[in-house]
DNA sequence: GAGGTAGTTGTCTTA
DNA sequence: ATAAGACAACTACCT
């Protein structure tokens, strides 16, 4: 464009995430000289129409929760926007389709919308990016998610992504500050915006979804919303400064030990920055606080840290051609998988979380870990990929990243190593919650239950049991596996793959390598399940795989495990359930154990 | 480059 | 009660 008299904008400034009028720079910039800014949101019906056919209601990919936080948030930035003369333009289709048309309509010669790192993102940015050039329209995408732009930090770590949260945080200086909001002006959009199909934020109803009346997620989607919630939440200076993560209780429900800010970052409602710059205020009026990792500043740290993982990674959310993650050879149970979905283990405390992450679309991070080491590496060996697909339809706060660099991380595939640290489906939330209110809240049928069962109701006398009108095994499922011989098992087939992978995969393996691999440690597996079911009926627990041994040299079993022998399951799974007295305490070390 | 160190959040027992 | 130690053990990063 030859230069002389300013041309006036017309601008489009795309919401997608960042779904605030708060240090937006953005629709900052789609504002700058502009006659008109179109602000803009593109429902897509490949993610918000109804799918019968999936496990929860909701989409094909997302969850009712979710879409209504969603629509909650729209239904604010409009409100906002209208309070400034503006106001909110919803358009149906793929954005990959839409834009280009709207472009062409309203004669936009300016593109604004906020840098997204997620590779569904990107991919569609890019297309449209290249829409625009052929078009001369000019295109603006400022980083506003993440208090970094990851690409610098991975350039500063010499091209890939640290993978230690230490090393990461040596990379940083110090964020942006959010911008100053108060002289902003959003110019309207045109009375005429041609033949273009504008539609007011739609109910779940109009989307099609019904009889959603009750269980919904206690959030509330949505700037306004989040603002007060980040006020709420930092009031509590005692609180901010003292924070420490690990020390939360996972089981507090009626009030939360986090400042349930998630959901709001993931759609941008809330200003990381903001949040962050709030948060030094406080610290800066305190004596002391507390320090990242733990603290609240480290949260948002871990957030950054997994975005830049994500960035920098190829196939992040893949186990299969993913560079940092293990090669391990999971089970795809899909019995043992729904019943982890839908809260049927048969251990109180997975499942009243897993009830927890449906109807709140939330979970403390100490019970996603519970419910995540659950799944993979701790009991049920299932691929974290599918336990990940089920976060991410459930979560309100479902932020792609983070997901599956946390699912990595608790299935001891990247990030984390130390698989014998496995959680207690059993003693871990008891510390927390020792009479069970947490699991008595969300699982009905155990609400009378006593608290000395509360935890294992199976090893509740049936007596018992009919007093509290729970009958296990028809009130309440049998656990799906026996914790005791099922984590053991686990740690014995993580041992077991990590030499493998130790010995073929030195950088990243080839996809030959890798199916070799998974083909020795299926093979491996099966053999082992084999003799598991000997083991338990025998009491002969030598190894019988010679090729591939786990460094660990795998113990006999002990005598109180076969006490009782195992029960047959409906489901045939080869772990037995608990034997209804399981109540042994751990034998210390015996000298036979050592034998070999 | 070899070796040492430290790592957000395990469990159980003992002091 | 809280804290420390044993258990058994991995690896990215740094020196």
């Amino acid at each position: 464009m030859a230069g002389g008299a300013k041309v006036e904008k017309r601008s489009i400034m795309w919401f997608r995430k960042g779904l605030r009028l708060h240090d937006n720079p953005a629709l900052h910039k789609s504002c700058q000289d502009a006659s008109h800014v179109f602000p803009l949101f593109v429902l897509d019906p490949f993610f918000l129409a109804p799918d019968p056919t999936a496990p929860s209601p909701g989409s094909r990919t997302v969850g009712v929760n979710r879409i209504q936080f969603l629509l909650e948030s729209l239904r604010d930035l409009n409100a906002s926007l209208e309070s400034r003369g503006s106001k909110l333009l919803l358009v149906q289709g793929n954005p990959v389709e839409v834009l280009p048309e709207l472009i062409e309509k309203w004669s936009i010669n300016r593109l604004c919308f906020e840098f997204d790192t997620e590779p569904y993102a990107q991919d569609r940015d890019q297309q449209i990016k290249e829409i625009c050039d052929h078009r001369g329209v000019e295109v603006h995408t400022p980083v506003s998610h993440t208090l970094f732009d990851p690409r610098e930090v991975i350039a500063k770590n010499g091209g890939k992504p640290p993978l230690t949260y230490q090393a990461f945080c040596r990379k940083l200086g110090n964020p942006p500050k959010p911008l100053d909001d108060a002289t902003v002006k959003v110019p309207a959009p045109p009375g005429d915006l041609k033949d273009v199909k504008v539609v007011p934020v739609p109910s779940l109803e109009d989307l099609g979804y019904v009889d959603l009346k009750e269980d919904f997620t206690p959030f509330r989607g949505g700037e306004t919303e989040g603002l007060k919630r980040l006020e709420e939440s930092l009031a509590n200076k005692k609180w901010v400064s003292e924070f420490e993560k690990p020390k939360g209780d996972p089981t507090a429900f009626l009030k939360p030990a986090t400042t349930c800010l998630s959901p709001y970052f993931k759609f941008g409602c809330v200003s990381a920055r903001l949040f962050y710059s709030r948060l030094l205020a406080v610290y800066a009026e305190s004596k002391k606080h507390t320090q990242p990792p733990v603290s609240l500043e480290g949260q948002m740290l871990w957030r950054e840290f997994f975005y830049t993982a994500g960035y920098g990674t190829p196939n992040f959310d893949r186990m299969v051609g993913n560079p940092i993650c293990k090669q391990i050879p999971w089970k795809d149970d899909e019995n043992l998988l729904s019943c982890w979905r839908d809260g049927r283990t048969g251990y109180p405390w997975i499942d009243a979380a897993m009830i927890q992450l449906r109807k709140w679309g939330w979970l403390h991070h100490l019970a996603r870990h519970a419910v995540a080491c659950f799944l993979t590496r701790g009991d049920l060996f299932v691929y974290w990929e599918k336990g990940r697909d089920v976060f991410d339809r459930l979560l309100v706060d479902s932020d792609w990243a983070l997901n599956n660099g946390n699912w990595m991380w608790l299935s001891a595939s990247a990030f984390f190593a130390q698989y014998h640290r496995i959680y207690s489906p059993i003693t871990f939330a008891k510390k927390y919650d020792p009479d069970g209110k947490y699991i008595k809240h969300f699982i009905p049928a155990l609400k009378d239950m006593p608290k000395a069962y509360i935890y294992e109701p199976w090893t509740a006398p049936l007596s018992v049991q009919k007093q509290a009108n729970c009958i296990i095994g028809k009130d309440y499922p049998k656990p799906v596996v026996d914790h005791a011989i099922a984590n053991k098992k686990c740690r014995d087939r993580m041992g077991a793959a990590y030499a493998l992978n130790k010995q073929a995969a030195p950088g990243q393996p080839t996809q030959e390598q890798v199916n070799t691999l998974n083909n020795k440690l299926t093979a491996n597996l099966e053999g082992e399940a084999d003799e598991q079911d000997v083991a338990a009926a025998t009491d002969s627990g030598e190894d019988s795989s010679p090729s591939l041994k786990p460094k660990v040299k795998r113990q006999r079993k002990l005598p109180f495990q076969k006490k009782g022998g195992p029960a047959a399951t409906e489901s045939g799974e080869e772990n037995s359930p608990p034997s209804p007295k399981p109540k042994v305490t751990r034998q210390r070390k015996l000298p036979f154990q050592k034998k070999g």
